[in-house]
DNA sequence: CTTGACTCTGTAGTCGAGTACGGAGTGTAG
DNA sequence: CTACACTCCGTACTCGACTACAGAGTCAAG
């Protein structure tokens, strides 16, 4: 028997059977042919294509993203341009991200090291850890008439 | 006057107003006086809380983690450490984030360039783009027949 | 005084990517 | 033949962070 029930291609792609029925109705997966029951019978290679699936999610695709993609699998050649394209945008996308979260980093790293600093020669406690207070002021301040308790 | 109604503080902080209503509901901003009519009247402050929710939130907190700061800002000689503590889980949270990207962004680049050179001297019209078959075999394949045109 | 913009409350909808559940039918090992 | 695991379908729920809406009341300008 080299076909598949829904429950072991899950475990062999390790997904939830839920998950697979789930891209199903969302077109990622085609239906499969069933048995007289009703039961969906998988080829192996469906578990390729759920791997497929899973790999392209961790590169940062969406499902609709998977969708086109794998649509453009069906016919390689021609569309080639195509899914080098969509890669190519995918790789701008991710080092926006990048370029975000070092940013990030970069300010909270700033912070924390400001605030051992100043656990360090433990004087000036009237001041807090300065994070809070930097996270605050950002750039250009709207006036601020000073004075105010809340 | 120095008091702001919320449509004026959503404008100050570049947020929605139905965006303040929610975070007042979820605990991050305090429930300002009213007028008699129920308007609520904020004090220009406010706008500074809202633009550290904002920040935060840049910064890659999630709105628990932010109340929670917002929850130590209220005593800071003595969180010091905790806050600290937290902004460090973050730059960590952070770096994790920034690897898996520039992983993802390894893998897509080299497919990219690999499908560069096939275009180029166009013969191997047969294979497509490897973009998406380097996508299929996650590390260890599993069995695979050959032969299968799906 | 009227008009129109603003605000109030409470509830419901959105998006993405699943996950859970109920009730019925099926496959199979012992 | 009886358990019991598995599968079917459809619907509803989850999470995070909002966003929209309805219907009523309020404020300020002209």
């Amino acid at each position: 028997m080299d076909t598949l029930t829904i429950g072991q291609l899950a475990r062999a792609a390790d997904v939830g059977v839920e998950t697979i029925r789930f891209y199903e109705r969302r077109g990622l997966l085609a239906e499969p042919p069933r048995r007289p029951s009703g039961y969906r019978q998988y080829e192996p290679e469906a578990a390729d294509r759920l791997r497929f699936i899973r790999r392209a999610k961790e590169l940062g695709f969406t499902l609709d993203e998977i969708g086109e993609l794998l649509a453009l699998r069906a016919r390689p050649t021609e569309n080639r341009d195509r899914v080098r394209a969509a890669a190519s945008a995918k790789i701008d996308d991710i080092e926006r991200r990048i370029a975000d979260l070092e940013q990030m980093r970069g300010v909270l790293a700033r912070l924390v090291s400001a605030c051992e600093e100043r656990s360090e020669h433990a004087d000036a406690a009237m001041s807090g850890c300065p994070i809070l207070e930097a996270l605050e002021p950002r750039a250009d301040r709207t006036s601020r008439t000073a004075e105010d308790a809340q």
